[in-house]
RNA sequence: GCGGAUGUAGUUCAACGGUAGAAUGCGCGGUUGUGGUCCGUGUGACGAGGGUUCGACUCCCUCUUUCCGCC
């Protein structure tokens, strides 16, 4: 089996489990920081490798418009280019429809990208997808969906479930055609959407189910939806996915939210947010969120979490961080990035040790109660 | 000493004889499948004195600041 679950928690949905790719397996729950073109930003694969992580998760589709998929090509993958030992996820681009600086427009047949770099007009269909997602040859892909905006109405995002779906399909079948021979499988998982409406997420989610993908994302959130409503979707969403399937939350990097999402039973994460508030001077702590850049914080001989045992912590001091930060240093931004991936990576692996010990819901208790404002 | 220029927000610059704008900085929020160094919001100024005028940051005079040139 691709995917066991090895653990249930006794109070809440969270579990623990194994998944398995072709570059080797990873426990459940993890939250894979995003590496879009091929690099965790401020990060090496080093760094990562010390931190802990074992999976990133790239762009297909930047990587596409960069010149990069052809790149990752010659070495053989994405694991190899970028040195990464662990494993490697590819997001397909469906996402970047979110970008109105590179998306154009969308048809049944497929998506129109602007490249950003030469001004050339690209047609990716969800074949073009897939075999870019295998060049890429990333051990998980994800198919290419269709994203609405929150923003949308509801006759919008069932326009967007019904794209999905038509697409999944596609994708799906031209997958398997195109690792027929392959030993080792790239696993595909499909992506659900369907907004804040359960009617419509449930018949994207049954769509998906019926084509038996290796996991399940949920699609579209943290764009502007309460957390009552996302939660109340992905409780809806893990009766209805098989239990031995992954389900995976995309886009959800805030800790606490993380944590919500696996008492509900969410095996999978990413998000952007850890690198880019790093970079932004916001910082995660065991005592809730560090606003660096403030003034207060100028001559702090502090570290960023005096409860953390990270290299940065034990050696830097919140004034030299937010200094460097401040003067726009790369080694501020590595720092800070470390940090908060650590902090991340270090929660995660609690979680999976409280749901182990079946206190996992004291342990989301507190965290909760630490990130209130 | 003589001549010329100059003085507006912490900083760099606008505008206008009739409620002084921006950028940047600083403060406070935000940031969620990364076209990225982002977004929102707040704070904050007419060198001093006199004159002309209904009204002067604006025009005139004096002082003063800073800069340039010449002795």
């Amino acid at each position: 089996m691709p995917f066991t679950p090895t653990h249930q928690d006794f109070e809440t949905l969270a579990r623990v489990g194994i998944l398995k790719t072709k570059s080797g397996e990873v426990e459940t729950p993890f939250f894979m920081p995003v590496a879009t073109r091929g690099v965790v930003k401020s990060l090496s694969a080093e760094d990562l490798q010390e931190i802990g992580i074992k999976v990133v998760i790239s762009n297909a589709l930047i990587l596409y418009l960069r010149n990069g998929a052809e790149i990752v090509k010659k070495f053989g993958g994405i694991r190899k280019f970028m040195n990464h030992k662990g494993i490697n996820f590819t997001d397909s681009g469906g996402f970047q429809m979110y970008s109105p600086r590179i998306y154009i427009s969308s048809n049944d047949k497929g998506v129109f990208f602007k490249n950003p770099i030469s001004g050339e007009k690209l047609f990716i269909t969800p074949e073009k997808d897939m075999e870019i997602q295998l060049d890429i040859n990333s051990d998980v892909a994800m198919c290419l969906d269709t994203m609405p905006m929150y923003s949308h109405s509801k006759e919008e995002i069932a326009e967007a479930v019904r794209k999905t779906s038509l697409w999944a399909e596609i994708c799906k079948k031209h997958h398997d055609e195109l690792q027929k021979e392959n030993q080792e499988k790239q696993m595909l998982f499909g992506i659900i959407q369907g907004g804040i409406y359960e009617d419509l997420r449930e018949k994207s989610a049954k769509d998906l189910i019926s084509l038996n993908f290796d996991g399940y994302s949920i699609g579209g959130f943290g764009l502007g939806e309460t957390r009552e409503e996302e939660f109340k979707i992905v409780e809806q969403l893990k009766k209805i996915v098989p239990q031995d399937k992954p389900i995976y939350l995309m886009g959800i990097g805030d800790p606490v939210e993380i944590l919500k999402a696996i008492s509900l039973g969410v095996d999978i994460f990413d998000s952007r947010m850890p690198t880019q508030n790093a970079r932004r001077g916001m910082l995660f702590t065991s005592e809730g969120k560090l606003r660096l850049m403030k003034e207060e914080h100028k001559f702090s001989e502090e570290p960023l979490d005096k409860n953390c045992d990270c290299f940065v912590c034990k050696n830097y001091s919140r004034a030299f961080i937010r200094y460097q930060l401040l003067n726009d240093e790369a080694v501020g931004k590595k720092l800070a990035t470390y940090h908060n991936i650590y902090f991340l990576q270090k929660m995660i692996e609690t979680a999976r040790k409280k749901i182990k010990e079946n206190k996992f819901k004291d342990f989301l208790k507190e965290m909760e109660e630490k990130y209130q404002e």
